[in-house]
DNA sequence: TGTACATCAGTGAACGCGCGTTCACTGATGTAC
DNA sequence: TGTACATCAGTGAACGCGCGTTCACTGATGTAC
């Protein structure tokens, strides 16, 4: 127990201010939306002056950028190890992923708002379409295994099920899975719950069955 | 042809600005976003100062809450017209229930934002909650009418019913149905087909059938 | 071990900006007589 | 038809605010010798 410790010592250098940051707009985006988030407000909360997020930042979209490119990044992570090659089935599998989404959507919620709904340009921020497109990559791998054990062959191509359950994912989880003030989910329940029964319908309409 | 014209005359009197604001404001909700939205924008582009305005709406958030309000009347009110009593049968009146949803994502794409994703508080707007709960209820009277054609009776409620179907929609139009700059849309194609085909897959998993 | 110095993460004051909103006002309109 | 006046939708200047960002600076750190 020498030097490298928690003790403030010397506040003058924070010592990890860039993870502090994200940590704090993490907080913001949740409590305010992806718009109502201030580079000066950052700053403050982190206990810096509002100059010292350029020496990690090259500006405000830079750090909302980070938020989402770490995002995708852990998101695709998530899901690939969810999916763990599809085993024991295919189906059980995919309902595993299904319940990592909902977390991850969750608990992982700025994230999840910087990535899907803050609006940013994913071609105009180095590796951000890449990354989405990489997680998408994910769902599809998963709908053709799926899609290997439908009856009558595949029906529909493995692209146009990864958009439809994409779809039905990112609306629950968008519509329900936060309490939104005042609108609440009419029946809806926990949203595990209302993915794994909208899943099965889904699934059991292409001849898929656990 | 005599007085009341286009004519500009005095433009001290603008008219019909309330209505012109809305208008702006639309346009602005689209291009920007909930929150890039101003009220001096919104003037200005109407033509008229920056005071103006609060002749007709308390603040800028009223402008906006006006906005999603009457956006789900005459939500409700087409998705009403389109489901037709269930006419010729539930099937067919669902499905083109679907397409107007999308209509209405499209066209009206300003007041689907400010619908679904401006996070106006809905308990604290006069209306608001009651507005989407309207719209909702449409949405469960088709499921409920749907569940009556069921093989095996209902074995889902049709607020659980109600709500896949909205999460499915709704994840298509806020995914699928703008061109997002650079997040292209994998294997989407055109939304309505992309609803039909999801929708048609869900239904035949309920036992529901054309 | 001690000193000189380059590096770099911070400071804090300042900038210009657009915003929401208020205020006393003024011009147009419609109505009463 | 003409005039006086109340009403009210607009003006335009001003306010205080928080924002993103820049700037010359300064204090701490680590390294070379």
């Amino acid at each position: 127990m020498r030097q490298k410790r928690k003790k403030p010592r010397s506040r003058y250098h924070h010592g990890n201010l860039r993870a502090a940051l994200i940590d704090v707009a993490r907080r913001l985006i949740v409590e305010r939306g992806p718009h109502g988030f201030s580079l000066v407000e950052a700053a403050t909360l982190a206990g810096v002056s509002p100059a010292a997020p350029y020496r990690h930042f090259a500006n405000r979209d830079a750090l909302l950028a980070c938020v989402a490119l770490s995002g995708y990044e852990r998101f695709a992570k998530e899901l690939t190890v969810a999916w763990r090659d599809g085993q024991p089935d295919p189906y059980t599998a995919f309902m595993r992923m299904g319940e990592v989404y909902f977390s991850f959507a969750q608990y992982e919620r700025a994230s999840y708002i910087a990535m899907f709904e803050a609006g940013l340009a994913g071609d105009e921020i180095e590796g951000l379409k890449e990354a989405g497109d990489q997680a998408f990559a994910t769902l599809t791998t998963a709908a053709k295994a799926l899609g290997g054990t439908m009856p009558d062959g595949q029906p529909i191509s493995p692209e146009l099920m990864g958009a439809h359950i994409w779809a039905m994912s990112h609306g629950m989880a968008s519509l329900f899975s936060t309490p939104r003030k005042g609108m609440d989910s009419p029946g809806a329940g926990d949203p595990k719950f209302l993915f794994a029964s909208g899943m099965a319908i889904y699934l059991k309409g292409l001849g898929i069955s656990p």
